[in-house]
DNA sequence: CGATGAACAGTATGTTCATAG
DNA sequence: CTATGAACATACTGTTCATCG
């Protein structure tokens, strides 16, 4: 058993739940993170973003496809990767979930009793 | 700033407050803490307890000293190291541990916000 | 087996670079 | 500046090995 949760699986997380919402891409997701965490003084590195949305994929939760950016593709012609989740996407979601749910609440759990035993 | 706190910063928390305690030694204070934390399925490791104590005496805030195991010398041969605080070594170590508790703080934030984002 | 230490190997993470419009 | 991706470097952690009594 690892010491804390990784970063990766909390990101996953709220990919997961950010694509269940509102399908979004990449860079969209990274600063909602980024605003979400800002006054915890933790803002999600893109790399990990990116790797973490890509591990979805490979793990056959998540699948991609590209679009233009704003409806009009003479206005912006950047182009998005947008995420949807697979057939069995949400089956494998939410096991997924629950499984980070378990390590969350240990850590939480370590993590509060570090605070009790050592600041009395 | 980090994502999560660092096992080694947890490690060392805990070695300082039991080295307040009862000046102890590596392999105690690493069975000490297998026993505390065997709930959480977290043993940690016995280098990371060495490597911790290790830092510590470098940063100043212990010192070592050995002795035998046992009041016996004829019975017990076991060399052991004890710990100590160093002159300013207690004061080291409160600043240590103010930064750390509100790196424990910070992450419960992070995670307990995580469990009621993602768990609706 | 208790006790300490070091070496080694892997992996997660952070920083930087590359590309494009 | 938005958007995606990959490369690179390294810090941290986990496993194993070494030694001693």
């Amino acid at each position: 058993m690892a010491f804390m949760i990784a970063q990766r699986a909390f990101i996953k997380l709220y990919l997961i739940s950010m694509v269940e919402e509102h399908h979004g891409y990449g860079y969209e997701m990274l600063e909602e993170m980024k605003a979400r965490f800002e006054s915890f003084g933790y803002s999600p590195p893109q790399s990990e973003i990116y790797r973490a949305l890509h591990e979805l994929v490979h793990d056959g939760v998540l699948y991609r496809t590209k679009q233009l950016k704003g409806n009009d593709p003479k206005v912006d012609f950047q182009e998005i990767v947008i995420y949807h989740f697979t057939d069995d996407g949400h089956e494998k979601a939410n096991l997924y979930k629950k499984q980070v749910k378990v390590d969350l609440d240990r850590c939480i759990g370590m993590l509060t009793k570090a605070a009790t035993d050592n600041y009395k």
